[in-house]
DNA sequence: GCGAGATTAAATGTCAGACAATAAAATGTA
DNA sequence: TACATTTTATTGTCTGACATTTAATCTCGC
């Protein structure tokens, strides 16, 4: 593990990037102990707030994790799947937000992987994740339940689906397009008609994931996607004619 | 923004989070311009360094970039998809390698995601796409070729194929579950034999997207995801046998 | 010999203050 | 105005210190 110091990078950085080869490249393994910070300091010539940072950029990715006292420093990190889906989350949502991405790009790319799960899910799905999607949408019939909540149980719903493929990939990798969606689905309020559509839908495709018919699931998941568009849609027109009339009344 | 002195938690963590999340909720919008590090010190009542490890910590998210000299400080990135697409590389890449995700289950994640970009990819797909594919397929012809470089291109071939899509959410979603593969492809070694046998896949699949048509190109990626397993597997039953015959030597 | 409590030591966490390096802005000059 | 110079704000790095935590060790009574 070796420094440029004469390059204009960061030394940190550089640190940084030296360890995390070295984790990716397998010649630091799972729970090995890294030097302290002082031999590290030593050992790249530089000072030990230096080494710091660059332990905390690579704690930043859970690549690492200390623990101080006696025996403490630093160790390499086992990546488990759960830290993997927070960091996906957080990056997918941020994604979206800044990169002005539209509803319909994110819709097509969720229901696109969705659908890949979806052959798998009716396959393999338990009698648990079967039960978990039906509570959902029983509690998606509830009358006075907010739009968040009906949001989140819609993301429950869905995760129960994809999870039922019983592939951890699969779900860490749609956990990012699920759950990124949710700030974009939260802009729309639903209506009590269009609620009662969705749970139709949402039940049409539980009734498939428990026939284990992969072909009908696949038509259920289409409909609830063209309707989800239809319904951005007549948000995003509803509020181009608010502004239409602002603007009329202005002039 | 604000922090809790008395928790267990690292200040630094905590500073990171409560900058984390302005970020995400939107109260720091992107390229703007956070306090200097002195002043965000004494905001939060800590010293500079710590205040410098949490924005370390942010900087290896991506969430923020720091220029110096007059005028210079720390800035809300605008997160890239090609900065998401190097992390989400190296995070699925690790995920793969430190939880023992076994061939099997990675290679169906992979093709099942895949397959989810076929039908849009054949509806979509520019000619520009179309030729790096077939320049590929070339190059995986050509005999000196090392198994490394043939892995490579492959990579190639079928990032050509997803973004094919045309949708950005997509092609990042599935550069990690495809680049995460390329370690465990790496494990195979391609006789003169298989690198036919994927050459005339990947002409199949080829052949289908520049025909758009969807049905033949979803059988192809079938046809190539039984082969790579049945490839895989031989692997590892050559090892097994020559694992038993060493023990039996032993013996 | 052994267990409980006190001590020690090693490591991370935090702080204060300083200087170096950088780059933009302000200033001076032809 | 155009260009060179100086100033200034800011990050990057270093030194040295102290606080805090925790495991290991030691001590002592039984």
């Amino acid at each position: 593990m070796r420094i440029d110091p004469d390059s204009t990078v960061d030394l940190s950085a550089q640190i940084a990037k030296a360890i995390r080869d070295a984790i990716i490249a397998g010649d630091l393994i799972v729970d090995q102990r890294l030097p302290s910070e002082s031999e590290l300091a030593d050992h790249f010539h530089v000072s030990r707030p230096t080494v710091r940072e660059a332990l905390k950029r690579l704690a930043a990715q859970s690549l690492i994790r200390t623990q101080r006292g006696a025996a403490g420093g630093a160790f390499v990190n086992r990546l488990r799947f759960e830290d993997a889906y927070a960091q996906q989350v957080t990056t997918s949502t941020l994604l979206l937000s800044m990169n002005a991405v539209s509803f319909d790009v994110a819709c097509e790319a969720r229901y696109a992987l969705e659908r890949a799960c979806a052959p798998l899910s009716a396959q393999r799905r338990t009698p648990d994740q079967l039960a978990t999607m039906r509570a959902e949408i029983h509690r998606q019939g509830q009358p006075g339940l907010t739009d968040e909540a009906f949001c989140a149980s819609d993301v429950t719903f869905h995760r129960a689906l994809v999870d039922g493929a019983g592939n951890k990939v699969l779900s860490y990798q749609l956990a990012g397009a699920v759950e990124a969606m949710q700030p974009l689905m939260n802009m729309i309020t639903f209506t009590a008609r269009s609620r009662e559509e969705i749970v139709a839908l949402h039940t049409d495709i539980a009734d498939a994931v428990e026939a284990q018919d992969a072909p009908k699931l696949d038509a259920a998941l289409i409909k609830l996607e063209a309707y989800t568009r239809l319904l951005a849609h007549s948000v995003v027109k509803s509020r181009e004619n608010r502004a239409a009339e602002k603007e009329h009344k202005t002039a």
